[in-house]
DNA sequence: GTGAAAGCGCTAACAA
DNA sequence: TTGTTAGCGCTTTCAC
């Protein structure tokens, strides 16, 4: 790797290190020395050490990003959207997936804290009291949760679940199923907020924010006399269509579904899911914005938009 | 945050900044002092200084994963699986996805593989020869990528497209049609080795890897006699399964599918999907024991095994 | 077994 | 404009 070092730079070019260093990073010498040093850094195919550089300077140049769970699409297209943005602006990351551990969350938190320039973090799970104990509010953003004294990108949940609610209103719907996400969860207390005072809505009980979460709450669904369901999710939904295919139920002609998120599977399901589309890749580069100061100030809490994504899952109630 | 240093430590402790340092890594030290240090250490929160300790080992304690795309299923696994075993030996990942682009998977590995004491790369597209060129031997492993010269961690591709087909006649299957992924990748060109031998297969023209591809793939499909489709992967199986669905063909009644990879969104279609299952969190793991040189030599080629995994989407075809 | 001191490669004062 | 001199936080000789 990069063995060629500032000392053999100076040494080649006749001159002292600090000019080395100061035509490299834009410091002030004369254009002569500039281009002089320049170019034999270039065939000696110098490459600065940024571990040694981020020693003095206090930055590193990197970020990190904190998540529960890769495979999660939600999840995976933050992650993009935060390496996008970061490529961008020449910052490196560090991805941390904790599994879902509090305690790797924990650590993943400790570590990369003390070794990066601030770190993008999505926890969706852990209570606001561990985060807050945990996080330097200086050079921490929440993902898709929010924490008092924590600057945060979210999105628009209130206003995504009114329009799905909405929409299946309009359709004609006046029993609505809603099978929600862990009570742990942020995004599940948002959106049972919401749910809570619409009489049409009938909330069933919890499930995991899985596939098979959606699994095992087919059966209660149908026991309700619900003519659509929505979905604390994506995967829930589609574990949702998949046993009410099973069970010979047809989606939409007897019952309604609608997913959260809009992740790329809600496009390939069977059918099509209707969803609510949140900014995931958009969320990771405006975190990622907001982590380095680009935009708003710390303690800053953003909103984005939401938007109903109709597909061919809902449809009018039976008649 | 992560303000505590050695000396911190050291001073709290009433030790030398030496014995710290070996307390924490392992050192000559006396039991008791080991446990005491520790102890403080853990108490003030101390994260050693990755940068700091970097440049006097030589080694950063970080590495990269270079990816296509996070967003494909099959990438995320991988990184899982890096990520997971990172966290087990203690070492922080760098994750660039390079969103398709040779440009930025060339600049990944430049930046990457200063920074990094080594990186797994995903590149099923760049030629070898661009790789041989921009990858050193010595701190690169291939992962799902065969390149001589280099080392690398792919799944026994042959036997498992041997096991989808053998599976297929073994049901009854003598018309089988092979919707392939784009000619230069090197798995598609795994696959297409095989079945170029087989005399029940029908080679249809190549689709881009994707939800999209498949769903193009399926009126070719249909224009043929096939009584089975074996798809490039996972997600054009998917598509597959959704064109023949909106064309009112029965699958498996009518056609078989048979997917490859069988990421987690194959057991969530309808029907769920038959494929070959191919260790993608493994190969992440194993790929960074062989960097790290736990296990194999450099140059090391590692083979995976791969297995068909039989659901509901394949069966004998129509009498 | 433990401490003092010497750097790793680099940048940022401070002089000159 | 340039060189000299301190360190950044850590590990690692070398004495003791």
């Amino acid at each position: 790797m990069g063995r060629t070092t500032v000392q053999d730079v100076a040494r080649e070019a006749g001159v002292s290190v600090s000019t080395v260093s100061r035509a490299l990073t834009g410091g002030t010498v004369s254009a002569s020395t500039r281009e002089a040093v320049q170019a034999i850094a270039a065939r000696l195919g110098y490459q600065p050490n940024r571990a040694a550089r981020g020693l003095i300077t206090g930055r590193t140049g990197n970020l990190g990003l904190i998540v529960p769970d890769l495979r999660n699409p939600f999840f995976a297209e933050v992650a993009k959207g935060v390496t996008a943005r970061a490529r961008a602006v020449d910052y490196g990351v560090f991805i941390a997936d904790t599994d879902e551990d509090p305690v790797a969350e924990r650590e993943a938190l400790a570590s990369l804290g003390r070794n990066t320039d601030g770190v993008l973090l999505c926890s969706p799970r852990s209570p606001d009291a561990d985060l807050l104990k945990a996080a330097d509010p200086a050079t921490t953003v929440l993902l898709h949760r929010r924490v008092p004294g924590l600057s945060s990108v979210v999105a628009d949940i209130s206003d995504g679940i009114r329009q799905a609610v909405r929409h299946l209103i309009a359709l004609g719907h006046r029993r609505i199923a809603y099978v929600g996400g862990p009570e742990d969860s942020w995004a599940a207390r948002q959106r049972l907020a919401v749910l809570s005072g619409v009489p049409e809505v009938l909330l069933l009980d919890a499930v995991a924010p899985t596939f098979e979460g959606g699994l095992g709450a087919g059966d209660p669904v149908l026991a309700t006399p619900a003519t659509a369901v929505l979905a604390y999710n994506d995967l829930v939904a589609l574990g949702l269509l998949h046993r009410l295919a099973a069970r010979g139920v047809a989606v939409p002609e007897r019952i309604s579904v609608v997913g959260f998120d809009d992740v790329s599977l809600a496009a390939m399901s069977h059918p099509p899911l209707t969803s609510v589309a949140v900014p995931k890749h958009r969320s990771g580069s405006v975190g990622l914005d907001l982590l380095l100061g680009r935009t708003g100030a710390p303690g800053d809490q953003m909103i984005l938009p939401t938007s109903l994504v109709v597909r061919a899952s809902s449809d009018v109630p039976p008649s």
